[in-house]
DNA sequence: AGAGCGATTGCCT
DNA sequence: GGCAATCGCTCTG
C-alpha cells in the first residue's frame, strides 16, 4: 500500500464532500515523546459548516471557532465537557466557515504510545473509536489548534482506495438531525454502532 | 460578572 | 439505559 499526501484540491470542495473523501485516509500526528508518527485510518467523520444550527459557526465568528473561518486544511481543536478535546480539519475558503470532525480511527502500528494513554483494558480496535478517545490516544490538544495538515505535527495520507460509505444523522446534536452529515465506512472502530441501523449506504465504490 | 451548557466517555444499576 | 465528571466559552445582564 503506497501512501501519498491528500491532494490540495480537497481544500476547495464542500465540507460534506471532504468529510466523505477523508474516509479511508490515514491520519497521523508526530509524537515527540517517541519520535514516531502515530495514528490510524479515518473510519468516521461529520461535516459542520456555515449557518447550520448545530455548527459552532452558526452564530458567527468567536474566539473559539475562529479556525473554522480561516484557511482550509488546518486543525480546529476545541475542548468540551470539561475533559475532552475534539479534532476537526478545516474546510471551505477563507471567510466561509467549515470543518470536518474526525470521530474515529482504526489504529495503525505502532500502537504502544496510544495504548499507554488509554485505560489498560482498552482493546486495540477501541483505542480511537470516538472523537474524545482518539485525541486522548494521540495526545492532541488545543495546543495543536491551527496546525497545518502536511506540517510537522499533522499529516493525512491516502492510498486512493475506495470503499462503501454510509451516512447517518450526526451524533450528540440537538438541531440538524435531518441532514445525514455523519459518514463512516465498515470498521469495528466506528463509534455509536447502536445508531447505525438507520444509516444509508450512499456510495457503491 | 456569572449562570448554563456542551459535536463525550466510562462506570454503575 | 442512566448519569456524573468537569471547565471553557458564550450569552445575558
Amino acid at each position: 500500500m503506497s501512501l501519498r499526501p491528500v491532494p490540495k484540491s480537497l481544500d476547495q470542495k464542500r465540507t460534506e464532500i471532504v468529510a466523505r473523501e477523508l474516509l479511508g485516509c490515514v491520519l497521523q500526528v508526530f509524537d515527540s515523546e517517541s519520535s514516531e508518527w502515530i495514528g490510524g485510518r479515518i473510519v468516521e467523520t461529520e461535516a459542520y459548516s456555515g449557518e447550520d444550527p448545530s455548527s459552532h459557526s452558526a452564530r458567527g465568528q468567536t474566539p473559539r471557532n475562529a479556525p473554522m473561518f480561516e484557511a482550509p486544511g488546518h486543525a480546529y481543536v476545541y475542548f468540551i465537557y470539561g475533559m475532552y478535546e475534539m479534532l476537526n480539519i478545516t474546510t471551505e475558503r477563507v471567510g466561509q466557515p467549515g470543518a470536518v470532525l474526525i470521530r474515529a480511527l482504526e489504529p495503525i502500528e505502532p500502537l504502544s504510545m496510544m495504548r499507554s494513554r488509554r485505560p489498560d483494558r482498552t482493546r486495540d480496535w477501541d483505542l480511537c473509536s470516538g472523537p474524545g478517545k482518539l485525541t486522548r490516544a494521540l495526545s492532541v490538544t488545543r495546543a495543536d489548534n491551527r496546525a497545518r495538515v502536511g506540517g510537522e505535527r499533522l499529516r493525512i495520507l491516502t492510498d486512493g482506495r475506495k470503499t462503501p460509505i454510509f451516512a447517518s444523522p450526526r451524533v450528540g446534536i440537538r438541531e440538524g438531525r435531518d441532514t445525514l452529515w455523519r459518514f463512516f465506512i465498515e470498521s469495528r472502530s466506528v463509534s455509536r454502532v447502536r445508531e447505525n441501523e438507520s444509516a444509508q449506504r450512499i456510495s457503491k465504490d
